[in-house]
DNA sequence: ACCTCTTTGTGAAATAATGCGCAATCTAAG
DNA sequence: CTTAGATTGCGCATTATTTCACAAAGAGGT
């Protein structure tokens, strides 16, 4: 939803984590909180907190806080969460299987609508609640599903080709896995989700006793 | 490897993804590359990958560029992966068995050497190479191993406690794809890699069309 | 109605990260 | 040995993000 204001990135990320908070908060009837109690309880910077929601109005009320349902539906709008968007899975490998059977994804407004995979001894075949499809329909499957998010759950040899693969199905947001650059068009963006990365900036900060 | 200089940590989260485009480098017989090079192949900033690298020393020969080689090993040095590193997975459900069978792994000096669960039907089951342990021997088994990484694929309401399981028994840096705030002692660095987010992120770049 | 206490929303200051521009360095060729 | 061409490393300007700090707003008590 880029509308007219910029938000800066950081902002949006930490949006989508002030929703998981939420729900934790509902889970403990918890009504109402104050930027300062969001500090205290999940860590996160009372400042920041007011600085974000401040890029799309006014959701607090002076002396009292926030109400803890409320915030909730708006940045789910915001975020366009309102009603659920469907993905495609392209990759129906041991993180594939993972991430389709991965619950969670419902309950927050996702829903993996098809898995798509190259391997003939693949498709066909079931994974949870799916049926594995060949990669050479997902032209035709997605006329008819319409989702706009693809996750490539591929080896990175075949990252490039999948991708492309998504945008001529007319996905416009794709979630890498692979662990590796993908070049495509500029209307469509991409967020790279490196598990490897991760663990390198983590070992970085080993203390070096050995 | 927290030295005198204070790097920037999305440098450092660059740093990692060159590593995976220097692979890529090799197995192409690519020997030398420019910055400028990186830039039209891996879509780096060329500016941004030579500002990365001079917070840790010189790296290229002017008028030639950088040899991948060379290139390569010293920043493996630099984030510590010179030897492998021992990671310990607690959580051997679905998302701990993708990464336990990941094996990139191995070639990126990490390995995943045991895999722990509270789950009595689990502990003693085989994980791919490993044998399942009880959650409650994670700090003896520790004594041996001196792993020093932690992941965390555990539910949720789970990942607290996890997670302090995990510092008794002497790691001291968690990878945690709970989608949850995780409160640690401050010699603890904490990386979260939270799927859902990531896909929020990419809901609020959809078109509005409708 | 008034005072006190709390907490928001937001300009403005401070800090952090990025990207520009170029002197310095190296190669290769004559 | 000199010149031309390429490319690095890095100071510094620019841009982005975070943090501060406070006026304005509302609650609740007297
Ligand atoms: N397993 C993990 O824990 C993990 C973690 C982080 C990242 N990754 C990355 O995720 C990707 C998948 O990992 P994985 O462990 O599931 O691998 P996998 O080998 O288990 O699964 C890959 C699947 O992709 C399919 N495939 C291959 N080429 C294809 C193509 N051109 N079109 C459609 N399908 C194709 C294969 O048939 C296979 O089913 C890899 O890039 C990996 O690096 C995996
Ligand atoms: N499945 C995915 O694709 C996916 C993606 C992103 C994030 N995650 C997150 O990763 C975590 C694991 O997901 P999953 O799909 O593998 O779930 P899962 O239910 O398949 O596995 C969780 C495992 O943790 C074990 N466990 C529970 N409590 C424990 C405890 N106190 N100590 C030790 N082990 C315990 C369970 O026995 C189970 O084996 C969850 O937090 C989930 O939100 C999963």
């Amino acid at each position: 939803m880029p509308n007219g204001i910029k938000v800066p990135m950081p902002t949006l990320e930490r949006l989508a984590n002030y929703l998981t908070i939420f729900s934790d908060l509902k889970i403990r009837n918890v009504e109402t909180v104050s930027s300062a109690d969001l500090e205290s309880r999940a860590g996160i910077n009372a400042a920041q907190f007011r600085k974000d929601l401040s890029y799309f109005g006014e959701f607090g009320r002076p002396g009292i806080g926030y109400n803890v349902n409320e915030l909730q539906a708006r940045i789910s709008r915001i975020l366009n969460l309102q009603k659920t968007q469907s993905v495609l899975l392209v990759g129906a490998g041991n993180l594939g299987a993972a991430l389709a059977g991965y619950h969670p994804l419902r309950t927050e407004n996702f829903q993996i609508v098809a898995a798509f995979d190259n391997n003939p001894n693949k498709i066909g075949k079931q994974l949870w609640d799916l049926t594995i499809q060949d990669i050479d329909e997902i032209i035709s499957v997605n006329k008819v599903l319409q989702a706009r998010i693809g996750i490539i759950a591929v080896p990175a040899s075949a990252a490039q080709e999948t991708a492309e693969r998504l945008v001529s199905a007319n996905v416009v947001n794709i979630l890498n896995f692979a662990p590796t650059f993908i070049r495509i068009p500029s209307n469509v963006t991409v967020r790279h989700i490196d598990f490897l990365q991760e663990l390198a900036v983590l070992s970085y900060y080993l203390p070096e006793d050995d």
